[in-house]
DNA sequence: GATGGATCGGAACGTCGATTAGATTCCGCA
DNA sequence: TGCGGAATCTAATCGACGTTCCGATCCATC
């Protein structure tokens, strides 16, 4: 009995994966439901024992993208020493955030893809999760802030946005096939949201 | 004669703002030819007199998309004042590049929203269009760091990535209704880009 | 006001992919 | 070895759209 579960446990999580690579990979419109089973090993009309329908199953691979990335980001977060500065967690943050997306998890950078293209109702539930780690980056950012390590005249709402398009970007145009480092990409976006492209000695 | 012709042109073009409002609000996969046929005051069918498929209308889209954008930001670049620095020039086009996703045109908004939900095909032959665009960030890009005005360590390539993503996602999460100003946007990214968000004093 | 092409409406048609139902196989357990 | 539920397969069904087709309508021109 208890293999039995375990198996079943086991084959939704493969069938799980199989959608993130394929969501990833071909986008919410072109993931046909018989890619996805094919990816995992079985028929199409055998997911239906695991996922009452794709609804559920987008839904699913939405909320493990963001969760996944989440305690991906929090966990570097929480590992900083006590006496970090508040602009080193966003820093941080930053950093994981883009490995995740580029290269931990499947989930993450399905998440960032699809996130734009399905239906207004799994969006709109999607969104209390949204919702909740943009709140959690806004943390963040208002304590850097507050410590001025950011300028007081930027609005951390539209930084953030800003932020989360350039790395969630990356998944539509970053491959590891072409020698680029994703630690290069990562540092690079630090760079960039916090001190520019911009050499030191030339300011705008 | 002449006046049926300009019917037609006029109700090509009446198309093509529907179906670009259309995509930008619906995303790809769920704008349907319906949808588009209603806001540009006609019956579905009737759109084929004017375009052969779905997929000819949505290459047109996302060639005029990126053809805007760019018009717009070269038309922004070339009146810049001949002694401009090339980081200016820089400075202009992520204005221009900005403002053309958030406000200027429901097409290039449309272009941004979209280009990562078409199938292959499509993708591929837009791909051309997407690196011409690209090669000519790249000439304002390495004008800027061959000038010393851009960090001679920073890979413009994943630069211009990041960048773009930045401007692009815009489309996915601005809205004017909500007191935010396309132009504050454009200008925080332009001052996140080229000299980031921190504090001056604080470097990290 | 008659003509003919341009333009559009409206009712099919065809296809693709999600979903369902029932048969079939797998597998732990007696 | 046989039982029974779990898991999967197979073969429909079904609905949603893109697409087609032909008749109606508009409108410049004679």
């Amino acid at each position: 009995m208890a293999e039995r579960i375990a198996k079943s446990v086991r084959t939704r999580q493969r069938i799980l994966d199989a959608a993130a690579k394929v969501f990833r990979q071909q986008g919410y419109a072109n993931a046909r439901l018989t890619d996805i089973a094919e990816l995992a090993g079985m028929k199409t009309g055998s997911l239906y024992y695991h996922f009452a329908s794709r609804e559920e199953l987008v839904t699913e691979i939405l909320h493990l993208g963001i969760e996944t990335a989440w305690s991906h980001v929090r966990a570097a977060v929480d590992a900083l020493p006590r006496k970090a500065t508040p602009l080193q967690r966003v820093e941080t943050a930053i950093r994981a955030h883009t490995m995740a997306v580029l290269e931990i998890s499947d989930y993450s950078s399905a998440q960032a893809k699809i996130v734009g293209q399905v239906p207004p109702e799994i969006a709109t539930a999607h969104r209390v999760e949204q919702r909740a780690y943009g709140t959690y980056w806004h943390g963040l950012l208002v304590a850097a802030q507050g410590a001025g390590q950011i300028d007081p005249d930027v609005d951390l709402f539209t930084v953030r946005m800003l932020a989360l398009g350039a790395m969630n970007w990356t998944a539509e145009w970053f491959t590891a096939a072409r020698g680029q480092h994703a630690e290069a990409v990562a540092d690079l976006a630090v760079r960039m949201v916090l001190r520019g492209v911009a050499a030191p000695s030339k300011r705008v």
